[in-house]
DNA sequence: CGAATTTGACCCGCGC
DNA sequence: GCGCGGGTCAAATTCG
């Protein structure tokens, strides 16, 4: 469940997630400027709104209900992640400094030939930021630009869904993340990366070159399987949606984009490019993970809208079968991925 | 052929 | 001390 989520960073948040949000919403608070900036103002929401159906749901039980999302996306920050590239001291002190030891370890692991050890004790020693990251997605998996290899499937307890733990590919990263779907909505995806990479994106793989065409989904059945133990069921057509959402899409390529794993990408996502969503998801993305740089690089990746639009039309739209599908009048209300992104550094 | 994924086994930490 | 749960490894398999 989103539970998941916010305990984990809503611990330290405070209470409640929301406080976060609020902020977020109303001026973000510390995150740099441009990540924040963007993606609360970006609020592209109204843009992209495109398929707000499931988030609702979503947001209702996570995150406040609706309020929070307005805007598209949410992120909230517990304390300072998103410093840790550039300022690290200032904020957070404690969170940063694990950076650095991260890739230490991992050599370290390497070294080791005995997994055993390495398993449980370098790893787990070795602590390093966390970032949440939730979306409302058929995917699991969020391109954020980087290069994962799977390394493990688990199903863990209270989630049918069974949790995938990826690494990064880059040589000396030692970055993981673990992608699984809310028990109750298929559609939210938590994807938590560990550890901070110590490189530069990859040049984008797909996203390279944009051919887009938008409007052809590749089969995101592939996708739904994924997590989907039993909750395929949900489903929902509701092509009409979809085609008011695309429409929406105006945004000016070139800011970055999330994107889904590979394979939906491929179709929907080159030809748009929302500038929106993927700042931002890159931007969270990046604060805990990226490099070092300040900076977002950016890589071109999907639109997180083609996920969207993915999944109405893929009919995943409800979870439940709720009626809150059906809202999605107009950009108006909000969208239906939202992102959450929370990094605790322990 | 190389890279990525799958899947069972292994290991550790934690709770009882 | 034992069992459970979570996380990782690595051989085998699949995919591009």
């Amino acid at each position: 469940m989103q539970l998941d989520v916010l305990d984990q960073t809503g611990g330290q948040i405070g209470a409640d997630s929301n406080p976060i949000w609020k902020t977020m919403q109303k001026g973000a608070p510390d995150w740099r400027q441009d990540n924040l900036e963007v993606a609360s103002s970006a609020s592209a929401g109204p843009e992209f709104c495109n398929a707000s159906t499931s988030l609702q749901a979503q947001n209702d039980t996570q995150f406040e209900s609706g309020n929070a999302v307005d805007g598209s996306t949410t992120f909230s920050n517990d304390e300072d992640e998103d410093e840790d590239e550039d300022d690290r001291g200032t904020h957070g002190s404690v969170s940063l400094g694990y950076d650095g030891e991260g890739d230490e370890s991992e050599s370290k692991r390497r070294k080791l030939e005995a997994y055993a050890t390495e398993m449980s004790g370098a790893t787990r020693a070795i602590r390093e930021p966390r970032v949440v990251v939730q979306t409302t997605s058929e995917v699991d998996i969020l391109d954020d630009g980087y290069r994962w290899r799977k390394y493990g499937q688990k199903v863990v307890k209270g989630n049918p869904n069974p949790r995938s733990y990826y690494k990064c590919t880059s040589a000396g990263c030692t970055v993981r993340k673990h992608v699984e779907r809310a028990s109750h909505d298929l559609k939210s995806v938590i994807t938590t990366y560990e550890g901070k990479h110590n490189h530069d994106v990859p040049a984008a793989r797909n996203s390279s070159v944009n051919s887009g065409t938008p409007s052809t989904l590749p089969a995101q059945g592939a996708i739904a399987d994924a997590g989907d133990g039993a909750q395929t069921n949900l489903h929902r057509p509701e092509p009409s949606q979809v085609h008011n959402t695309m429409a929406r899409f105006e945004r000016p390529p070139g800011l970055g984009s999330f994107g889904l794993s590979g394979r939906q990408q491929l179709g929907s996502s080159h030809g748009f490019s929302f500038g929106m969503n993927p700042p931002r998801l890159v931007n969270l993305a990046m604060a805990g993970l990226g490099p070092n740089q300040g900076k977002v690089p950016v890589m071109p990746v999907h639109p997180y809208i083609a996920q969207q639009r993915s999944v109405n039309e893929m009919g995943f739209m409800l979870p439940r079968g709720e009626p809150k599908v059906e809202p999605l009048s107009e950009w108006s209300q909000p969208p239906q991925w939202a992102i959450r992104l929370s990094s605790n550094y322990e």
